[in-house]
This record gives C-alpha cells, structure tokens and sequence, in this order.
DNA sequence: AAAAATAGATTACAGGTGTAGTCTTAAATT
DNA sequence: AATTTAAGACTACACCTGTAATCTATTTTT
C-alpha cells in the first residue's frame, strides 16, 4: 500500500473533490482549511507523485494532475490497516467504543443499521 | 492528544497487557512478534516515558512501567481521530466501506447488532 | 577482588515529514 | 524587446522515527 503522510493525503484529498486539476486549483481548494503556502502545496504535490499516487500531464507549461487511485479504495485500505492494529482487524469494537463513549447519534445508528440489513439482503 | 508513532504503540501495547512491569518483561513480550533488538526497545520506553505516555519507578536499578493512560482511552481518541479525517467524522461510512468490499463476516454483523442493541437500550 | 553482565543514559544516523525558500525557464505584461 | 511573473525543479532544515551502538555505573558471577 502507498503510505501518505497526513499533509499528503489532505492535498490528495483536495485533488479527489474534482479532477483532473492543475497545481492553482488544488492550492485554491485548501486556501480556505489550511495555512500552507504555495510552495509547500507543491512540494507535496511532488512528493506524491514521486509515491506514485498520481499522475499528470503536461499542458502549455502546467501540470494537470489526476489521482492515481480513488478514494474509496484508499480510505479502506487505511481502514482495513487501522482496524488491524487497534482492534485485531475486527470492527466491533472500534463501533463499540464509540457506543460506550456517547458518540453515536440515532442518525448514525440508522445508518448502520441500513449497512446490516443491505450486508443481510446480498447474503441471500 | 498524545502522539505515538508505530512502533512506540506497540510497545506500550505490550505494557497494556499487564502491569505494572519492568523493561526485560516488555521485551519478552515484544520477543515473539518483532524482531526488535532490545537496545530498540529501551529507547522507545524512553521516548514514551519523554511523551508522558508511561511513568515508572524505580526498583532497585530497575524501572517499573505503568502506562498513563488506558488502552481503550487511547484506542477511542485515535478512532475519532480517524473517522474524523477520513470520513468526515461519520462511523457509517467506514462499516459500509467494509461490507462493500465483502469484508464483514456473518459474526461481525451479529456483534454489530448487538452494538446497537445495547446503544438503543441505553436510550430508553 | 576481579571480571563479566546488565540497567538505564546518551549518542548515532538515515529516511520521512512539515514547511518553505531559491533557481531556472518560459510566458505574460509593459 | 525588456521586464515581471509564474510554473515546476531543486535545495533546505529542523524534528520525528526506526533501529540500534556506545557509555557509565552497578550487580552478579567467578
């Protein structure tokens, strides 16, 4: 699995809002939530490529950049990972925590219980 | 919070599973799992000591770790952590992620049930 | 008592990370 | 045409991390 750092991941993260995008409209993007200067946007922008988490292509003098991998596939690798070295790779707990601690909402139980019930209705 | 990377997680993982204990005690623990040299092993007891993740005494010229924190504190503040960058602080959509990619077998969901078992129950 | 083992403290060192600054070159502006 | 701007490349640098090795002082062992 590609390891990103956290910086890394926000920026590719501002790359999978729409893409493919160039260096401007990504820096644009994280101007509202981050404090980072340009350069370091760059920086990062490289450094990801150079991970091989996405790719560009040249236009006039600009990079149009276009994420290697979706999110999706990613957030459950990190997922997969994350339970793994927490909870032993089962996730129970980690919702059983959240139980315990009161940081449930009926919203989010109503969403899982439609997880179950869509898991039960592909079992048959 | 307090940071720990890797390595120093698991260390005091290996704390958490019983003590107070000594250094030598960690390291046998550690010993089947990893391939640490112990030299590695006292200098992440140190960096956690400096974290303020442990404390010991001092017993004869030995140290008597007690970790500062409980392993289910620490393992909910770093599933809030998670589920807050990678899924907009939303729990749903990392289950559902899960039963996407056929990752739930039929005892997760059953413990899954019973999480929200407990949780509606506690509502009432 | 002398030597060896061992506990922790200190030092080491390469690669990753956050956070830019400088350099080079080409495009845009005056 | 000369100058300014802006894109990406390269360089920087301190702190974190993984992974120990060496130093120092105290116990054990012989």
């Amino acid at each position: 699995m590609i390891e990103l750092s956290k910086a890394e991941f926000d920026v590719l993260d501002a790359l999978w809002i729409n893409y493919p995008a160039t260096a401007s409209q990504i820096i644009e993007r994280l101007s509202d939530d981050k404090q980072w200067h340009e350069k370091t946007i760059k920086t990062l922008l490289g450094r990801l490529v150079k991970k091989g988490a996405l790719t560009f292509e040249k236009e006039g003098r600009q990079y149009i950049y276009t994420p290697c991998m979706e999110r999706d596939d990613y957030t459950l690798k990190e997922s997969q990972n994350f339970i793994e070295r927490f909870f032993s790779g089962r996730i129970a707990p980690l919702v059983s925590g959240f139980a315990k601690s009161e940081q449930l909402s009926q919203q989010d139980i109503n969403e899982l219980k439609k997880v179950i019930d869509d898991w039960e209705k592909n079992q048959k």
